[in-house]
DNA sequence: GTGGTCTAGACCACA
DNA sequence: GTGGTCTAGACCACT
């Protein structure tokens, strides 16, 4: 799994590292039973603070997409939250909406997000 | 036009107000030249700060959708900026592989696409 | 001549006006003795407030740029104000810098202003 | 990097904080990476509010010129927009126009501008 | 009467 | 300790 934090970025640090394991999951980078990287290890790598990596698995684990143990964490798409529609399309809405209003075509958009799914519904091609 | 905000919540206030009106313009429920509340009026309406709705009118105004003038607020989809791809694509990718993690299939995912487009697409019909 | 304004936009009215007959002299499309429209017609022409285009013609006045007599406003490039020159350089310089900064080659920002300067030093040529 | 402030001039103090900023980048007093001092370190020393130094440094994150983060704010020329050309032009044949119309040669201007222009071309030499 | 600017002071999120 | 958000109230520029 590759992950990126940008430093000096708008978004929170925690913020991107829960984005980009719910990407790795998405895009069955993760599955069901996958480790993650020990939260000291992680944050030694990028060189930020132990805490702000605790505080991403703890995001992913109250969305039910991940186990904490004494072990480690590991992904478990099977206890994932599925009550959580209306935000989730309310965000949606929002994201798409800035499209549509910025004038690029709603065909367009939806080509768009055929697109970004289609690179989630394949997954696991990236070691050949 | 309905607007709404939610105080207490964790997104901030001119967000929300910037949001929505995002929205609005998408599905045409304000077009080219549909003036805005004044932003001590709209404040007043909300019970917040008139700063507040400053500011949610600047953000729409360096985005191109909206001219401030001593006359007011109006929206101005003409202007609309619309090299705005990159980061936005990203901002899809994230909130679409938060659903697929979560076990939505992405068929569904994106009939829920194609449903909020629509909505935008159908202008408006409220004056026949 | 020909004067556009931008209703609606941030610059205020009379600075628009002002700038644009500052263009004018500037390209020879206005000489020394040129007769400005009258106040009253001017403003009837763009649909503004009278006392805005009086503002924009005392402005002119202050820089010695034009006359104002009972006969109508006249341009008077000889009685110009020469003694401009450390908040223009300021001006100039701020111009500059912004596009230096954001990455444009110098040699690119010079070659932008000679071709604006080489405009105003062919005067009229615009009614073949 | 030396910063000034006209308290009771016309030009709104955070505009007058860009525009300094954007000078300083240009000359090469601040390149990509410096930091910048905070918001309300700043606003202390020239004795301003700090909210007008976060409008400034906003409008300079906007143009993508800086970095906000919760490490403070740091210069990014890299990302910074290029796509700022048509009202840029027209700013610089507002400026130059003035010039002309109040009798200054066009060579003159011209050279007024090289020598801004090299001003900022030497990137600095305080530190050999 | 509109938006724009500035000041002042509070609390929070992030690291 | 940094920037971000929100509130509150004042004065000004423009039309």
């Amino acid at each position: 799994m590759i992950l990126n934090v940008d430093l000096g970025g708008t978004v929170p640090l925690y913020q991107q590292l829960r984005d980009q394991v719910v990407e790795a999951i998405a895009s069955g980078v993760l599955t069901d039973g996958s480790p993650l990287p020990a939260t000291r290890t992680l944050a030694a790598d990028f060189g930020i603070n132990f805490h702000t990596v605790n505080k991403a698995y703890d995001l992913l684990r109250q969305e039910g997409l991940i186990r904490l143990s004494r072990a480690g964490a590991v992904v478990t798409t099977a206890t994932a939250d599925h009550s959580f529609a209306p935000e989730w399309t309310a965000r949606v809405r929002t994201v798409l909406a800035e499209a549509v209003a910025r004038g690029l075509p709603p065909e367009e958009v939806l080509r768009t997000c055929r697109s970004v799914l289609e690179q989630f519904a394949t997954p696991r091609e990236d070691t050949p």
